[in-house]
DNA sequence: AGCCTCTATATTGTCGACAATCCTCTTTAA
DNA sequence: TTAAAGAGGATTGTCGACAATATAGAGGCT
């Protein structure tokens, strides 16, 4: 039952306006730094201020904007430090992730794990970089979903995942490394099935720790 | 230079409704569980329902209410589970706190918190509970901002931290454990004095993790 | 009686207008 | 010439009214 891992789905007005504006701001189409007009924003979309004051308050919350009582809400800039800071939390947080999935996950969920990597596997033999970007975003997602702790996954697919996003668009980093992390998630899948809660923190925090350095040495 | 650390200040009006707001939630004044009607408290603080809105938003962002499209937005519930997994994360996040603290604090700031740990022992020794949870909470501050990451600093001092003490005040767990924990304490700062990051950040975790473990013990 | 439907009411979502604040450019005085 | 002060315009903050949706209750049907 291998159901898409990101169903958003907008009931109101102000969800689908929240939603275009983040994808607009994700894939650099409204350029990192630069001010949001509610105004401008009102008639480009075609929507009243309120929602549009509606979607930046949650941009806010998501860290993808900054805001500043009566002067107004500027896309947050793209530093390198900021990136770095941002793989820290990572670290911290998916290291904990794997742990209590290691803990958490139900058989069935690991087995669906072994499968989703098999899947994985072919597609890195064939090459196909998209898919492995999308495969590499599932792998993380299911292992922070089998946490099966709110408040992390909540802190990771609605707040960090977005703005790490952000970063690898608009700096360009479509995943290489792809053979070498194959490996690494090989083995996180294994400590989780053996349940082995150390290991998987562990090993998980290595691997984003590599991703790290990857993209430090990358960034100078 | 002990400057007190939690200086917010209102600007706006939604800012004074949602301080006010904040504060009644995490006192439990407004029950946890309970809806939050917008008329209602629209009357209540003689503001239009706008700036309601607005500090709801925000008091979503913290994660203390929780919102439905066309529903309403109501107080989150206390659960036993809710805290441990609240802690998990806690243990993550200022694990990091403290690692990175070690390795980006200055030499003043750490001589600051070396101070500031003669202080509480003065607290310790004369038995002040009051000022014993408040120096607790001043001694956890320094760590994280020590840590010099902006997303650490947002995700613990804005977000987790009044849900925390949300937990603290209305499952009346004004915190016994001082002795023992000024030790801990003290061996942190010791760590972080030493610049080594592995060890602050093992002992920091292990800090949460016993009073984790001491609250779930007082749970059951 | 139990369940469904439909209506009435209450609550949230959205809108446009007004108030308060900030930014800019001009003016004026030392 | 420079800097301070002020007027003007633009932007954000706040408000009350209207629209859309959900909830509760009455009524009818099996």
């Amino acid at each position: 039952m291998l159901m898409n891992a990101f169903a958003e789905q907008a009931i109101t007005g102000a969800d689908k306006t929240f939603f275009q504006l983040r994808r607009d701001i994700v894939e650099g189409e409204i350029k990192a730094g630069s001010k949001l007009s509610e105004m401008e924003l009102s008639t480009k979309y075609g929507v009243s201020r309120a929602v549009i004051r509606e979607a930046i308050n949650r941009l806010e919350s998501c860290h993808l904007v900054e805001r500043k009582p009566n002067i107004g809400a500027r896309v947050v800039a793209l530093t390198p430090e900021g990136l770095i800071q941002l793989y820290q939390v990572r670290e911290s947080l998916e290291g904990m992730a794997a742990r209590l999935a290691a803990k958490n996950m139900t058989d069935a969920e690991i087995n669906d794990l072994n499968t989703l990597l098999s899947t994985h596997f072919q597609e890195v033999k064939t090459g196909e970089t998209y898919y492995q970007e999308a495969g590499d975003v599932d792998f993380h997602y299911r292992i922070i979903v089998g946490s099966k702790n709110d408040h992390l996954i909540s802190l990771l697919v609605n707040g960090l995942y977005h703005l790490i996003r952000m970063y690898r668009v608009q700096l360009g980093m479509a995943g290489p490394r792809v053979s070498t992390a194959f490996d690494e998630h090989k083995h996180i899948v294994q400590a989780i099935s053996n349940r082995d809660e150390e290991l998987a923190e562990m090993l998980m925090r290595r691997h984003i720790l590599y991703s790290k350095q990857n993209i430090e040495a990358r960034l100078r």
